[in-house]
DNA sequence: TTATATTTGCCAATATTTGTCTATTTAAAA
DNA sequence: TTTTAAATAGACAAATATTGGCAAATATAA
């Protein structure tokens, strides 16, 4: 719920109700406030409009929205969830490696 | 694929037909191949038969299966991948220390 | 209370995943 | 080479998960 936290705080601080922006992404209420709280998430094709409505650098948005997938698969995990974060985090620096 | 590769490894340890898997995890052979090869993901309800036929501890086996989820989210997110590893990582430790 | 904002639960539509079947490719053997 | 078995690919169907809307319930404010 990292991302729904940050995109509430953009939303109250610019004094949007849930209606309001849930015109501009052209979805019911009903789903930006489940988005909000982190009990659905965002497509990705919407990054961009909550990052023009609020204006803000999208990768900042876009490192919360793919944090808050990464951080649902491990939740329930106890002590593996870190250990496979860990071997992701090796995975990944390997692979960007080898691609140069 | 890290999790396809431990698999393919160890049934070639144990000399095993991707056939003769198959037919231990009730299975088509079609499926085995692309769960070695990381082009599907086995089933959660599937390590376990993994684990007791090559007598290796599940957790290892859920690690790696973890793992593989985690790196297709970040897989070709560039330099984001990093980051949102990183906040998912220190939001896992966060929810842990809290629940104690 | 009344009015408005937000949340919840349920359903339908859509998308994604999983697996089988069949055909093709690869590898080893003679 | 041909033959045989093993492994892989591609297309499709079935199962499962996601998404979003609607309507009802709940919260917040006036």
């Amino acid at each position: 719920m990292i991302f729904g936290n940050r995109i509430r705080e953009l939303r109250e601080e610019k004094g949007l109700l849930l209606r309001q922006l849930a015109s501009l992404l052209e979805v019911d209420t009903a789903t930006i406030s489940k988005i909000e709280r982190g009990t659905r998430r965002a497509k990705k094709e919407q990054l961009q409009v909550f990052s023009s409505v609020f204006d803000i650098n999208q990768k900042e948005l876009e490192t919360l929205w793919l944090a808050d997938k990464l951080y649902e698969i491990v939740e329930d995990e106890n002590d593996l969830g870190l250990s496979a974060l860990k071997v992701a985090e090796n995975e990944f620096k390997y692979q960007t490696k080898i691609k140069g």
